[in-house]
DNA sequence: CAATATACCTGGATGC
DNA sequence: TGCATCCAGGTATATT
């Protein structure tokens, strides 16, 4: 579910709510996420302390508490966070629940539970850091996000364009919708390999993803089919998607039947008549 | 090292 | 109605 828009709408949502918020208990449920629920760092850092500010690294928030410790959460597939009033009955596969001083409370929610839930006392900040830059990479709006590092990074990679654009080692926050997406708007075939990209075609890429990532966190990120915001809205940019989901519809730009593959296990969606190879000498039509 | 396969889960859609 | 099968926004780990 969640990529970069949806979990950055998560945390537009949660800024208004959470920092100064104290924590005044914590629930969990008995069921373990992608790692086991840490419940003992849980009880020691976040329990009594309060929030001061939330960042996002990739598709991971990092809720920052006045003792210097950190919450990171990731949504997985099917995570949710929302704040609502205490007195709502918890919902099935509600993992954590953070009682704030306020009366509302802090919820994970996640059916699949691919989601994950760490805490990071302050003396391990550095250790943090560490994981953090070994396995996010560059963020997207970031002036590190240019050509020149999409085509070094590339240089040894004949994999599928689409599988590198996913590779969150790489480029932080894209995922299987978004990938689609940049490359339906910069008219190159998901297939491509990646070290078949000039200059110019990182270019386009680097530009497309800022404005296609921005299009879909002004939107409320996509909902297609559980997605919610903290206060439990949807997303809209879903209504947006020009290929995402579109197989055997016809493409918006030239009315081509879209088509669907399976790269790296993940379904892939582009217009044959759009999306090129970049050695390919685009056909006049008549 | 790079690329792909697998594993981790639940639930909704689909087909018989 | 029930049941089997397939598919889904991610990513760490194992394997080739």
């Amino acid at each position: 579910m969640p990529e970069l828009p949806e979990v950055e709408v998560t945390k537009l949502g949660l800024e208004p709510l959470l920092p100064g918020r104290t924590v005044k208990k914590v629930s969990w449920s008995s069921k373990r996420l992608r790692v086991p629920m840490p419940r003992t760092l849980l009880s020691q850092y976040i329990y009594g302390s309060a929030f001061i500010s939330i960042d996002r690294r990739g598709k991971f928030l990092l809720l920052r508490m006045v003792n210097k410790s950190v919450l990171v959460i990731h949504l997985g597939m099917t995570g949710k966070l929302s704040a609502v009033s205490s007195d709502l009955p918890p919902a099935k596969h509600d993992h954590l629940r953070l009682l704030l001083d306020n009366k509302t409370e802090l919820r994970f929610n996640d059916s699949r539970r691919f989601g994950s839930i760490s805490v990071w006392p302050s003396d391990q900040a550095s250790l943090l850091e560490r994981k953090l830059s070994d396995t996010v990479g560059v963020e997207p709006f970031s002036r590190k996000m240019n050509a020149d590092y999409l085509l070094q990074s590339s240089l040894s990679r004949t994999q599928p364009v689409k599988n590198f654009l996913m590779d969150g080692k790489i480029v932080a926050g894209i995922g299987n919708i978004y990938a689609n997406e940049i490359l339906f708007d910069v008219k190159i075939h998901p297939q491509a390999p990646a070290n078949s990209i000039t200059r110019s075609g990182w270019n386009k890429v680097v530009a497309s993803s800022r404005k296609i990532l921005k299009k879909a966190i002004l939107a409320g990120g996509s909902t297609i089919s559980d997605f919610l915001g903290t206060s439990g809205k949807p997303g809209y940019f879903q209504l947006q998607l020009n290929v995402y989901g579109r197989k055997g519809k016809r493409c918006t730009k030239c009315k081509s039947s879209i088509h669907k593959i399976v790269l790296a296990g993940r379904a892939t969606f582009y217009c044959p008549g759009c999306q090129l190879f970049p050695d390919t000498v685009p056909k006049k039509q008549g």
